[in-house]
DNA sequence: TGTACATCAGTGAACGCGCGTTCACTGATGTAC
DNA sequence: TGTACATCAGTGAACGCGCGTTCACTGATGTAC
């Protein structure tokens, strides 16, 4: 809280820490847990009164990057209207926003993007865990609650279907192959316009009769 | 060719390099300069006869990578039988056969599958870029074939058109989510299945009269 | 067939680097009386 | 309100590690005559 430095008894160590995680991140692509240490004006054995390992710093920024995903993914469902009625039309365009949120989050942050999912991740570790499964469930839940039918016996609304499946396939595919230039990540819009146009290329190939 | 060791004159050191550096990311995951050349039997120096550098290296490991991950694909799509009349369940079976034969290499060869997408590449590499572009254009080559209907005015039938930046994208998605342990990566029957019902779930999804 | 020599693919020692982690320590903080 | 003391969050030096890369070198190979 208090923005004077402090020699010892930092304050919110952890914190600090964390946040000088995600900014060597942001800037650079690459953080160790020295140079994390560094930026955040500390030696490099303070981390070890906060953090158990390497690994532990790592997971704990994974799971804040969990969270913001979901908060964005959130937003962009949010933003689209839960109005009741909704027909197939409405669904794409959701579905169609819900990718494009995913899609643009990993190009805003990319190497968080790739620390959370870019690597097998700790399951001992039970925070990470939910965090994940948080994002999979709102993921799950979008697809369920639009294309009931699809398969209508869970009640719990938050199945991996087959369709939930490859709609996170699909956003998960194309973030990163923007995030590893695999397509063009530049601009923003032509990158929105093109996950836009394969999610509704994809739900509407023709078909036989 | 010969068997016997030489001291000097391997005879193709750099083949050997290359097949250390598969062999060395195929088990343990990580490879730099010098764990290949000491699996390859040789000083830490000796490499630097046949590569630039570290990265140069790298590259030459992707493009073989590629090429498999391109043969991997034709031979797929040639199981399935390419013949003339293709109607659309034909199709859907076409796409099922691609995507799962993308997420197979990966789960069979993860490393590698890592190395060749998961950072941005060298564009200065002519090798590199042109068998990247060959895998692209068997997806989209096939995409275009089987729906052709799509984009009726390319000439070239290996447009990028965004059905075929979908199929891309949801077979890159399954892929990358199983080998980094976000779906259960085994056993390999069921994750063929899983990446089978996702592709038909996402191309035969209820939709508007 | 034999010899002189240029070429070339290796060696091995050394460089500087940043890393994760440990350790004994020290100085600030907060609590008990 | 003041003092003694335990706690705790930092320090800074040190460890061993593997890495990419360089360098002067050496020994095998192949060619010219």
């Amino acid at each position: 809280m208090s923005t004077s430095p402090r020699a010892y008894h930092h304050g919110d160590l952890r914190a600090a820490l964390l946040a000088a995680a995600i900014d060597s991140l942001e800037t650079g692509g690459d953080f160790s847990l020295r140079a994390v240490a560094r930026r955040a004006g500390v030696s490099a054995a303070a981390p070890y009164r906060h953090f158990a390992d390497r690994e532990a710093l790592e997971s704990a920024v994974a799971v804040e990057g969990l969270h913001d995903l979901r908060a964005a993914l959130r937003e962009a469902v949010d933003a689209v209207g839960t109005d009741a009625g909704v027909d197939t039309d409405d669904a794409v365009g959701e579905l169609q926003a819900l990718a494009v949120a995913y899609v643009s989050f990993a190009l805003r942050r990319p190497a968080v993007f790739r620390l959370m999912f870019g690597r097998e991740c700790d399951t001992e570790d039970t925070l990470r865990v939910e965090a994940a499964q948080q994002v999979r469930d709102l993921l799950n839940g979008t697809v369920t609650r639009l294309f009931p039918e699809a398969d209508a016996d869970d009640a719990a609304s938050a199945q991996a279907t087959p369709l939930a499946t490859a709609l996170w396939g699909l956003a998960h595919g194309l973030a990163f192959l923007h995030v590893d230039g695999k397509l063009p990540p530049h601009p923003a819009a032509e990158v929105d316009r093109r996950v836009r146009d394969a999610v509704a290329a994809v739900l509407t190939v023709p078909r036989p009769a």
